[in-house]
DNA sequence: TTGAAAGCGATACCAG
DNA sequence: CTGGTATCGCTTTCAA
């Protein structure tokens, strides 16, 4: 592969110019720029970007951490940072985190050493101090779906609490008063500031919690399953239940169907995320909507502005969920 | 951050050694070992791994290109692919390339641009003929998902053909004759493949094929609808129905809700791909898997083979489909 | 607007 | 086993 030295050689100019034309920096007359740029045609000549990362001190790589790279949700969140920074022309390193606090650490080590101009967090165990430190290091990072306290300024986050409270509240309004609740696995933030949300809506209607209608899931499938199944064993009647998120509903839904419960006749079930395959259910899944590809594209710009200093103006922090009623409930 | 420079003077030895023990490539006296791990330690040092590309040559990035980030096929096949990489201590860059042949390409220099040493490739636009030409310009790659000729040992492939033969052959066991068929965009390799293994299916079982049972859709959910809403209006009676994937099944299911269709009894359903979430469908789908993680699995180890050569002896090409027996059959 | 030259932080070959 | 040193390909002052 040519090198810029040959390039300069061809174009009669010196090695400063060619980089000069190449990253159109300081103004070139445009005699030599095209001389250069006819070398550069004639060679095949293509940047060396590992030569260029270690003369700039910039790789002009994000790395990306996010708990899975399966899953219906990851997989909408890394295609919107993908599209979004391959169009600035940085690429993307993914790593999994797997929501264990050894291997998140880990990736995020790993990705500083892979010299990383910035990083996109999506970690559920590490603690709120070791980001803390983190940040002081001078890594730029953005967290997302996590508020941490100290650096607000580096979240982008959804109102998880709201959409909790959407949820319990959209099937109140509909009448139902005994309204079972499936958690995520409670250590987790948004399992938390979710079933925080429900209880408030119970509260607002005036509606006594029902400790025997709770069960905490796992997020998954299964969760979902056990879940109605333990809740259906404890005897106590309820009419509808809330999922802290659609793979759980899913699984619900299942356990529904096998013990012959109509849904949403006899139990109205509503989700969290609305994630690409909620509408696979049957019924459709009612669910709260998670605008995740926005989310995505926020955190992306966040790096772009605050580590290449791209001209972004609005860096909108949290946002808000919204309600989409299909026919689950 | 300390450079190589700083331990070496910190350690008392020269360049070269501190670089031996980090690489630990040439034997080096255990006593100047140790010497040089305290100064590393001392000093917090940690290798530039831009440095070291641009050094030793090699990046130590694998590209992985596919169509796209979401969705669930491609998720697990990332996540697999990232887990046997990232134990290697080698990392990946993704790009996708949304089945556009100009995207692919485009991709695929890009990813090349970043001196990835190999690359992952599941591409369904770009030619043979240019894969061919790629091959030849000495770019280590493996091909996902697609058979070339000429280049077959960079190919790691389902046996596509063979799993529409199980689809078909399964209803046909079942005693179904009138069987319909919506595939995926004929132009992509993989759907042919599939439909060719359900038309043999018929011809071995002497049933003749009813073109009016045959529907090109675009393995997207909304495939399905379309093509159930076809078929149906086509008045020419099925008893069961062949999708060319989960998504489309998905579709179809949901139609055969809507328009009272019991499944299985009054129309068999089944997919291919064996996605994460054909179980949410109801009743749960019957499908053929499509053994991704292993895929995924074995073109890394391709990668890790022929690039880095590490010692791995079994690298298998073709993998063989299995029938899953679920509910909608 | 252009050129010269000093790095960037490692690797790897050649001696010793 | 260890040291010296050329090199990798480009960016970035500093001068002109």
């Amino acid at each position: 592969m040519a090198t810029i030295y040959e390039v300069s050689k061809l174009a009669g100019v010196s090695l400063a110019t060619v980089s000069r034309v190449i990253n159109n920096t300081v103004p070139v007359r445009e005699a030599t720029k095209l001389k250069v740029e006819a070398a550069m045609r004639e060679l095949g000549y293509r940047p060396n970007s590992v030569a260029q990362s270690l003369a700039s001190n910039r790789s002009n790589s994000i790395g990306i951490l996010v708990s899975e790279l399966g899953g219906p949700f990851y997989g909408e969140l890394l295609s919107r940072i993908e599209a979004e920074f391959r169009a600035a022309g940085k690429h993307v390193i993914i790593a999994a985190g797997h929501s264990d606090a050894a291997l998140e650490r880990d990736s995020i080590e790993f990705l500083q050493s892979r010299s990383c101009d910035g990083l996109i967090l999506h970690v559920e165990s590490v603690d709120d101090e070791y980001l803390c430190k983190l940040a002081e290091s001078g890594l730029p990072f953005v967290l997302i779906n996590r508020m941490v306290e100290g650096i607000a300024d580096r979240c982008v986050t959804l109102d998880n609490e709201r959409g909790g409270y959407l949820a319990t509240e959209h099937l109140l309004q509909q009448g139902h008063r005994d309204i079972a609740y499936i958690a995520g696995p409670m250590w987790k933030h948004d399992s938390q500031e979710r079933y925080k949300g429900h209880q408030d809506a119970l509260k607002d209607f005036g509606v006594a919690e029902n400790p025997a209608l709770f069960f905490e899931g796992d997020f998954q499938e299964t969760g979902g399953v056990n879940g109605l199944n333990h809740l259906l064993k404890q005897g106590a009647p309820f009419s509808a239940l809330v999922c802290g998120n659609d793979e759980m509903a899913s699984g619900a839904i299942t356990v529904a169907h096998e013990v012959g419960l109509e849904i949403p006749e006899q139990l109205a079930v509503i989700g969290f995320d609305n994630i690409n395959f909620s509408h696979y259910t049957y019924p459709k899944l009612t669910t709260i909507d998670y605008p995740v590809a926005e989310i995505g594209q926020m955190a992306a710009r966040w790096i772009l502005k605050r580590v290449y200093h791209r001209p972004i103006d609005e860096l909108k922090a949290v946002f808000t969920p919204e309600l989409i009623v299909r026919d689950s409930t």
